[in-house]
DNA sequence: AAGCAGAAATCGCGCAGTAG
DNA sequence: CTACTGCGCGATTTCTGCTT
């Protein structure tokens, strides 16, 4: 077992970028008077790009100490949070704290690393590029790549010039051996020459996923226990960092889930260390106006179903099962007939186009919908006829005068729940059949190689159908309606699940995924996990301790994303702590009758057992439980079989683990019962109402929790950790909770909306978790890839 | 049932051929 | 001589089918 004791923490030495006064930073003065020239940037943005990239030059190393150093980090954004103007920021700061060249890998396809090229050149560079004159405060600039051209082989000699250097490089394993090796020619003048290397999308490519050569060859003559070499990729970036004596290598990436089960310890005999962030992970703030899963799933969400099913029936006649024996029958048997649920989901891709169109600040403005059903093109060369087909057989109809406005009308009212109607539903109507009619259908795959071009062909509405092309590279701007059939691999699901997230301003209420049951399920646990990995990050960074001496949580993933991932390679070994987390049951039982009522009158018997209840902010307080009482509780509730978020069983163990170690002794139980409930019941001799929680799925709800409910038993209440908005800080109230003091929090569900009609309510639990002293005693580690 | 090998999909590089 | 284009190849990842 990976089970590490962490003796004590460094003190805290001075920084060395306290030599930094304010006059020295012109190179990041620049580029903040650029920010500050461009509308664009609110002064809030600035101040938190400029803060954020301090915290994070403050992690890298002292360039101008003149020992060698070989920094590891890593910075996890949201995505499209701003993380490519972090690290231009940290660049610029970097450079004017004497770092001298900055190589910035950017992605795996070449349009990105264009993109990237300018923007820096743009940004970071601005007038002075070129070698040569000195005009201007700091140093110039010397690009070693341009927007058309990739990195390619130069004399190392410029290195000899004052300048500081940029390298643009894509990550590609000719590209980067290009630059391997040049960086071996320009060994003499490296020495003295610290080098920041970013990677952005760190998550792709460049993790090792084959092994580790043995680190001492004399141990292992033959290739018995001689691993693999490391994939191409990593195996070039590592080696590209051992040849620079000084070198900071710094991630970037908003799903880091592989790059912090890299083994720390993994070490090769040829290229050394993987690229684990030893020194540093920092987590850059959630920026606002961006829609993640409390938005789209949570309380504020306001009872919207985000999440339409796609019926077994329409995946299968989507998904032909067999391809060789009867693949021509398919196409025989399939003459167009395109599935309900798709039907419906274009259907409701119009009516959000004509909800967009009469918005005054989305008109114009590009649409997309995004349909990934199979990765064959074949497949999506069929459902592409298809969807025009059906389209065709509309506007036919539209062209002869016949009435679509009923099909309108129908789905509109299925769309429109809590959504701001922006006009009279007649306009609605005939705006979604304008839509209707200028619907363009496109296939994105390397076969047909056709482009989204937004630039060029502003305003279109587009349904994007493909496969791994429009999964991972492209950006799909204006995305409403997606409909989305992955079934298997769930790591599918989480990157596809970041691209719903994001900047959805203006029209976050128009968001619809139809998916399967199976997809929707893991959906809203995936998220919790997400969002337990992000959190611990954050604490570990108060903590002030490096990633290697405190535990990265990440319960779940093990099973859920790495096996999905690579699954004879990384085994993973799991830590059992939950301190300052906010378990909750989000996947209950609800096809079972029998636990659902045992779990009613498990709730009955429990809190007829308790002291006198209190009622307060929306609920009822109860005090002075014992953890024992609270931990048989807990063993005796049923959770779903398939629940990963909340092991009951397991977090009643902890709980009496930390009790007998003089923590967790004081619990408080709280009923959330919401005054404006339509529907009572009575449990435990208490009256309480029933909270509406939607369903995801046939057994999963989105988000249980209402943030204000973790901070009810804490001295000033909840309403002492409001943010300025007027939201509640759930994080903060966890922060301020004693060792001692556990929250357990009951919700007696109305089974209505759940479709439930074995029991008056459903119980669901969480538990709101105080930071307790073993956070850093045990921490997961990926055991598969070096040390099998 | 689990694990491994091979196929398929995707994308970019590099080379060779061709047009101007 | 230079620029464009088509084609093959390698890297990476996921899925499928076969074997044990």
């Amino acid at each position: 077992m990976a089970t590490v004791r962490v003796v004590g923490t460094e003190p805290l030495l001075p920084h060395w970028t306290d030599r930094m006064g304010p006059e020295s930073w012109p190179h990041w003065g620049r580029l903040q008077a650029t920010l500050r020239a461009n509308p664009r940037w609110k002064p809030h943005q600035i101040e938190s790009v400029t803060s954020e990239s301090l915290r994070v030059l403050r992690h890298l190393r002292d360039p101008l100490r003149p020992a060698p150093f070989q920094g590891r980090g890593l910075v996890v954004g949201y995505v499209q949070s701003g993380k490519t103007a972090n690290y231009t920021a940290v660049a610029a700061r970097a450079v004017d704290a004497g770092y001298r060249i900055v190589i910035v890998l950017s992605g795996i396809h070449d349009s990105l690393r264009t993109q990237t090229q300018l923007r820096l050149e743009r940004e970071l560079v601005g007038s002075q590029a070129g070698i040569g004159g000195t005009d201007g405060p700091g140093r110039e600039w010397g690009l070693l790549t341009t927007a058309t051209e990739d990195f390619r082989e130069c004399d190392p000699g410029v290195l000899q010039s004052d300048a500081a250097f940029l390298v643009v490089a894509k990550k590609n394993v000719s590209v980067l051996a290009r630059l391997d090796r040049w960086l071996e020619a320009a060994q003499p003048f490296l020495s003295d020459r610290a080098v920041l290397l970013i990677d952005d999308e760190a998550d792709q490519a460049s993790i090792n996923t084959r092994g580790n050569r043995a680190s001492d060859p004399a141990v292992c003559e033959d290739e018995e226990d001689d691993g693999p070499p490391p994939s191409r990729t990593n195996e070039l970036i590592r080696s590209i960092l051992g040849r620079i004596p000084k070198a900071s290598y710094v991630a970037y990436t908003a799903t880091p889930f592989a790059n912090l089960l890299v083994n720390p310890a993994a070490a090769d005999r040829e290229v050394g260390d993987d690229l684990f962030p030893r020194d540093f992970v920092v987590q850059l703030p959630r920026p606002d106006g961006y829609t993640g899963t409390e938005e789209l799933f949570g309380a504020s969400a306001q009872g919207r179903d985000v999440l339409r099913p796609v019926p077994d029936d329409d995946v299968r006649a989507l998904r032909p099962a067999r391809r060789r024996k009867s693949a021509e029958v398919v196409l025989q048997a399939e003459q167009g007939a395109l599935p309900g649920s798709l039907r419906e989901a274009i259907l409701a891709f119009c009516v959000a186009g004509g909800v967009r169109s009469l918005r005054p600040s989305l008109d114009g403005q590009p649409h997309t919908m995004l349909v990934h059903v199979s990765q064959r093109i074949e497949d999506q060369e069929r459902i592409a006829d298809a969807i025009r087909e059906q389209v065709e057989l509309w506007r036919e109809a539209d062209r002869q005068g016949q009435r679509l406005e009923p099909l309108f009308q129908e789905a509109w009212e299925a769309f429109r729940a809590s959504v701001d109607a922006p006009a009279d539903d007649a306009a609605v109507v005939r705006a979604s059949i304008a839509v209707m009619r200028r619907l363009v259908i496109l296939v994105l795959n390397s076969v047909t190689g056709e482009d989204l071009e937004y630039e060029e062909k502003p305003g279109r509405h587009i349904v994007a159908v493909g496969g791994n092309r429009l999964s991972r590279g492209l950006t799909l701007e204006g995305l409403t309606v997606s409909y989305f059939l992955r079934t298997t691999a769930m790591c599918d699901t989480l990157l596809q699940m970041a691209r719903w997230y994001g900047y959805r301003s203006g029209y976050e209420d128009l968001i619809r995924i139809w998916t399967t049951d199976g997809i929707a399920r893991w959906f809203s646990e995936l998220a919790l996990v997400e969002q337990s990995m992000r959190d611990s990050i954050v604490a570990l960074g108060r903590a002030g301790r490096r990633p290697d001496q405190m535990a990265i949580r990440l319960r779940g993933h093990s099973s859920l994303l790495l096996t999905a991932r690579n699954k004879s390679s990384m085994a993973v070994a799991r830590q059992d702590s939950w301190s300052g987390e906010h378990p909750q049951t989000v996947l209950l039982p609800l096809s079972d009758p029998g636990r659902l009522q045992a779990n009613r009158a498990l709730a009955d018997g429990f809190l007829a057992s308790l002291p006198a209840a209190l009622p307060c902010h929306g609920g009822l307080l109860l005090r002075d439980v014992a953890p024992e009482a609270v931990c048989d509780f807990l063993r005796a509730y049923w959770v779903h079989e398939e629940v990963v978020a909340f092991r009951s069983d397991l977090l009643a163990d902890w709980i009496a683990e930390r009790a007998a170690a003089g923590e967790l002794t004081d619990w408080s139980v709280f009923v959330a019962s919401p005054g404006e409930a339509p529907r009572q019941a009575s449990i435990g001799g208490l009256r309480v109402g029933l909270a509406r929680r939607s369903r995801v799925s046939s057994e999963s709800i989105g988000i249980l929790t209402d943030p204000r409910h973790e901070g009810v038993d804490l001295p000033d209440g909840p309403d002492a950790y409001r943010r300025a908005g007027g939201s509640y800080d759930a994080d903060a109230m966890r922060g301020a909770r004693p060792p001692t003091q556990g929250l357990l929090i009951v919700y007696p569900l109305d089974p209505e909306p759940l479709g439930v009609t074995s029991t008056d309510a459903v119980i669901a639990l969480a538990l709101s978790l105080p930071n307790t002293s073993d956070s850093a005693t045990k921490w997961i580690v990926n055991s598969g890839v070096s040390d099998g």
